[in-house]
DNA sequence: TAGTGGTCTAGACCACAAG
DNA sequence: TTGTGGTCTAGACCACTAA
């Protein structure tokens, strides 16, 4: 009883209640349930309880947020995540990080390790480097609650407009193999590189090893 | 009935069947189903017909290969990808894509011009970059059918071993806006960048341009 | 053959939204 | 109050797998 396809229908149109479908199909409730749930699932349809189920145009697969923001991406996949805080420092950053930057040679950024879970399961390994110079007095936020972005756009009144990410597959260190639950010999994704405000001004390096 | 969780499984061990499941937690055997149909759907669970439910561990959420090439993302979340040629030229690229290929000044790339599309939606608009001093007569290949980084790969011999791509939200040329079917005002994730095969050798500088 | 998952039935009660 | 989706019941038959 799949014969239910998403035959051009208007965005935003309502599709057939359960009951309607159940008489008109001939079927039972659960069946039909099941076969909507599918085209919910992939996205053509949206429920709402009480209200009825309405076409829907296909989600987007790629947006900015999704792409630039851990946190975000997941939530877009209904998961809910964990922050776990390893520890925040005021550093000097090394002579890369601090190009990438645009910082002057004394300067000092937030360093915030975290460790990215989802299920309970760790997901990934994370450091951000932060120009305390742009964003005073980070480190009073409560950084482990939610998404380090919109920290900083809602504290500070930044407006994220560009993010570059490098991506390459490596090995783990000792160190980010045991954080992540994964052996010294597994695959893991690293991606790296610095995040942008307003005028093209660098406000995070961050460098992040995700669990293949 | 969603009292069934992750217990701290063994990955591949076996997870009580259906019917052992009914009659433990005293409840029908479809709301055992669809309890574990979360589960499945969340990567925790396989089911394998006529043999049981095994435990897994959670997919990954990041892999090199979802993350470099749109194929492969794609048919990871078990969506079908179309592609459509607009057209294949071999060109002289402008100066900065030239620079980011690391070319010399008459070196030519052939231009790939293509329309991803999903379930008949199109998703995206992708112009790739492809030095013809490193994949020589690539234009006489298959590019509609197949994952281009897969040719280069199994045609040529090379490895991808990084990616290099910069995310901005941003508003659609005109044209762009026409091929993604999408009104000029709305916003697009335009997604830019090198990739690179062995030694730092880059093979594709690609522009990108998703609905949002 | 016995056990598993895949699908389906014909009901039921509930929570939510709108008139 | 009515109609909607959310959840659940207690069965049933089927296809697949392994002994």
């Amino acid at each position: 009883m799949r014969e239910i396809q998403e035959g051009r229908w208007a965005e935003g149109a309502r599709f057939p209640s359960d009951q309607e479908l159940t008489s008109r199909l001939g079927v039972s409730r659960m069946t039909v349930r099941q076969a909507v749930s599918e085209l919910v699932n992939d996205g053509f349809l949206r429920r709402d309880h009480g209200k009825g189920t309405f076409v829907t145009r296909p989600r987007a697969l790629r947006r900015f947020w999704t792409v630039i923001s851990f946190t975000e991406e997941m939530r877009s996949r209904g998961l809910e995540v964990q922050n776990k805080l390893l520890g925040v420092r005021r550093v000097i950053p090394p002579g890369p990080i601090r190009k990438a930057l645009r910082l002057g040679p004394g300067e000092r950024v937030l360093q915030i390790r975290r460790i990215r879970a989802v299920h309970g399961q760790p997901i990934a390994y994370n450091v951000s480097n932060i120009p305390l110079s742009r964003c005073p007095d980070l480190d009073r936020c409560d950084l482990e609650e939610d998404s380090l972005y919109l920290i900083i756009q809602n504290r500070y009144g930044y407006r994220i407009t560009r993010g570059d990410r490098a991506y390459r597959a490596a090995k783990p260190s000792r160190a980010e193999a045991a954080l992540l639950g994964v052996a010294p010999g597994d695959s893991v994704l690293v991606v790296e590189g610095a995040t942008f405000v307003d005028r093209e001004v660098p406000i995070d390096y961050c460098y992040e090893v995700y669990r293949e």
